[in-house]
DNA sequence: CTACAATAGAACCGATGGAGAACCAAGGGG
DNA sequence: CCCCTTGGTTCTCCATCGGTTCTATTGTAG
């Protein structure tokens, strides 16, 4: 069962993974198709059972029940919590922690998606309410819509957590603190490595 | 029993877990079946069955009225959900919610005194990173230190959030916002509710 | 050239969801 | 105590959706 995917292969299961949840429902092979801009749902069906045969998808007998990926088991001891990668400050790449923790996140502060947690360092995003020492749930993702929080690489060495704008001609990141400037860059300058989607805070 | 459910059977589901209050009695399939836009008892009494077949239903033996969900087990036992209140926003009373929920909340985020959440309802703790939406973390406790940032009842029927400055002459409320200003009150004006330990707010 | 990945498209066919009727049990009113 | 209403259960019938299978075509790597 367990063999090498082609490129294909690899590119759908990697779609799915990303787009799984913009779906109301569990897509159809049609749906699939139509997502993915093929007009065959069989050519889709043979690769999908491709993946099936990988384990990646859920086997479904002949059942009509959409697409699923098959629950990935690593997050079955600690269902409520996420691993704690270190310390991210605007413009130092992002600080790993020496030995990996677990912090305790509450479900509706993350996605269905991969999360992970950091600790914020520095004032960069002090406008937004995100303070220095607070904790940030972030979803690997390596796309972004405009108007998102990210977490970005810029030339594969600086991380910085900014608000993105992406343009045909360049990437720009906005810093939410009013004394910094907005900074724009090539677009193939910055990596996006996840999304904002929850923070933390304590007070005691 | 455990099957996966297909995709109208979800639909169902979804539907009931949102609308089954709406109903003054649990709602009978004729009643179901108009809310759906089915017109077969019939029908929609498969689909039912299905559900009660996943355990998702509780099981209704030949009774009338007798749809009820079953209780999801996960709320037998949770240390780590807190009560949530209500909304807080600066200048009238803590708005209680209809139906007592739960919220999840990390044991970093509380202490071990009794804690419940709030909603917070608009900017007037903007500057220290409490934004409209946010959920905070209140200890329940009658007393603060200076500088504490605590839920006070003004008058015995303002709730507001604020940072506490106790002095020998009275009590000064200071907002975090700078288009407001801190508020001076005799100190039997004031009584305090809880103090603030902990915040969370979700960017999806 | 051969092998194989990838796609289009048609054809197939069984699971699914819905309609409707018949049946049955409980309860209420007379 | 009987009858009628209400509402759950069971059944058959049927259209369609959607997963599956097949074949044909094209592109590409070896």
């Amino acid at each position: 069962m367990n063999q090498v995917l082609t490129r294909r292969q690899q590119e759908i299961y990697d779609y799915l993974r990303e787009h799984i949840d913009d779906f109301e429902h569990p897509p159809t092979l049609d749906e699939l198709c139509h997502a993915l801009g093929l007009s065959s749902k069989g050519s889709l069906h043979k690769q999908i059972q491709a993946l099936v045969d990988a384990g990646l998808i859920a086997p479904m007998n002949n059942q009509r029940r959409g697409i699923r990926l098959t629950e990935s088991e690593d997050h079955s001891e600690h269902p409520d919590e996420l691993p704690f990668l270190g310390y991210i400050a605007a413009g130092r790449p992002i600080e790993a922690v020496e030995r990996q923790e677990a912090v305790q996140v509450p479900e509706s502060l993350r996605t269905n998606g991969r999360c992970y947690v950091l600790e914020v360092k520095g004032d960069s995003m002090i406008d937004e309410g995100i303070l220095d020492g607070d904790f940030i749930v972030v979803e690997e993702r390596q796309h972004a819509r405009n108007g998102e929080i990210v977490v970005a690489l810029v030339d594969g060495a600086e991380a910085t957590l900014k608000r993105i704008e992406q343009r045909r001609d360049g990437v720009i990141l906005h810093p939410a603190n009013a004394s910094m400037a907005p900074m724009k860059f090539a677009i193939d300058r910055i990596r996006i490595q996840g999304i904002l989607v929850g923070q933390m805070r304590r007070y005691h």
